[in-house]
DNA sequence: ATAGGGTTAG
């Protein structure tokens, strides 16, 4: 459009920038961000908006509240933004602290308020004070839907009330949808049981049957339990039905280009000088601060030694290597992953973020892992 | 035109 010198109004900007939030592109986030500043008029409220999403889901929180500080007008969606932003990046008092805020302003919160700290409490492991809120919701004339129980029925089984939630799952006054029996299966994977993982299962195939995340989380569920026989049928099932799982990979913008990362990677930089030795100065490093890779996440019948290869082979850690050889020292890294990362690449991330002294945000799926200085703003809680 | 719910083998 720019070349045709058609020139673009808001509301080009405000359908471009969610797709910089969707795959990560803050670089380009920035240039739109830019064009706005540039352009000397004032951004309008949806505008405003979408560039506040833009930063949340880049993991740029920080941006995102000097736009909402600075909005002159604010709707309902300025501020479910701003909570939902620090609620994926793990930041639930700064949302509990703005949903006062926002209650003393008399601004009335909407269904939409809700699910974002619930599924933030959730997923921070504050279960009483997200039990709380489910019903503080109700005084604010907010009726729980669909979306709201299943932020419920996540964050009891999360933290392992397996029972719990299987009753409010039971007392549902509406059908249950496939996140709610899916996110239960998740926590019977979380915490190993089998036996509920099996009825879970039945009622999610009724209703989701094509959805491969689904076999995958069982296969791990028996995979967990070293039932390798099941774990077989599982596969052979997917087979039978012709159902495929996307491979895990990440990737990184550096500049105008997005680099992407699958596990193994290419051998080309994998065999890279550059590679190598980076590779060799982290593995010295990391061991030194008590890293230790962990195969018990490698969900496959076989041995120790491939195990290992196989973890330090996650896409994760290839597009980290990459960013560390081709950015700035001290610039923070910025990786996306289309998967939920494994419990032993977060503590390998951790020993990283110490020995190089780089800040590295990591978003998977939907929400963000910032670690710094041998921490991770989730505090380990999955 | 902008904000929302679970998860994932290579």
């Amino acid at each position: 459009m720019q070349g045709e010198g058609m020139g673009f109004s808001w509301v080009t900007l405000t359908t471009v920038l969610p797709v910089c939030g969707q795959v990560t592109a803050l670089h380009s986030g920035k240039e739109i961000h830019g064009q706005i500043v540039k352009s000397k008029k004032r951004g309008d409220v949806p505008l405003l908006n979408s560039l506040m999403d833009m930063y949340a889901k880049c993991g740029a929180i920080d941006y995102c509240r000097k736009v909402f500080d600075r909005m002159q007008n604010k709707d309902i969606t300025s501020w479910n933004t701003m909570i939902s932003g620090y609620s994926i990046n793990g930041q639930i008092e700064e949302a509990m602290a703005l949903f006062d805020e926002m209650i003393s302003n008399r601004i009335r919160p909407d269904g939409i308020t809700f699910v974002a700290l619930l599924s933030g409490c959730s997923h921070s492991g504050l279960t009483s004070k997200g039990k709380r809120l489910f019903h503080v919701m109700q005084n604010y004339g907010v009726k729980p839907s669909l979306e709201h129980y299943a932020c419920l029925v996540d964050m009891l089984g999360r933290s392992g009330k397996l029972d719990e939630a299987l009753a409010v799952v039971e007392s549902l006054p509406m059908k249950p949808s496939g996140s709610i029996w899916g996110s239960l299966l998740n926590s019977c994977r979380l915490y190993g049981n089998v036996s509920l993982a099996e009825t879970v299962v039945e009622r999610l195939f009724e209703i989701e049957p094509n959805n491969p995340g689904n076999y995958v989380m069982l296969s791990n569920v028996y995979a967990n339990a070293g039932m390798w026989e099941e774990v077989k049928r599982v596969r052979e099932m997917m087979g039978m039905r012709g159902i495929k799982k996307d491979a895990g990979c990440s990737w990184i913008q550096i500049k105008h280009r997005i680099h992407t990362f699958v596990a193994g990677g290419s051998t080309d930089f994998r065999n890279s000088a550059e590679f190598c030795r980076i590779w060799s100065e982290l593995s010295d490093a990391t061991k030194k601060v008590g890293y230790v890779p962990d195969t018990e996440v490698v969900l496959h019948d076989i041995n120790a030694e491939m195990k290992t290869m196989w973890v330090c082979g996650h896409s994760e850690r290839l597009a980290a290597v990459y960013a560390l050889i081709n950015t700035g020292d001290g610039m923070p890294v910025r990786i996306t992953k289309n998967l939920r990362v494994c419990v032993d690449c977060h503590s390998w991330m951790k020993a990283v973020s110490r020995v190089t002294r780089r800040l590295i945000v990591l978003r998977d799926t939907n929400r963000f892992h910032h670690f710094e200085n041998g921490t991770c703003s989730c505090k380990d809680y999955w």
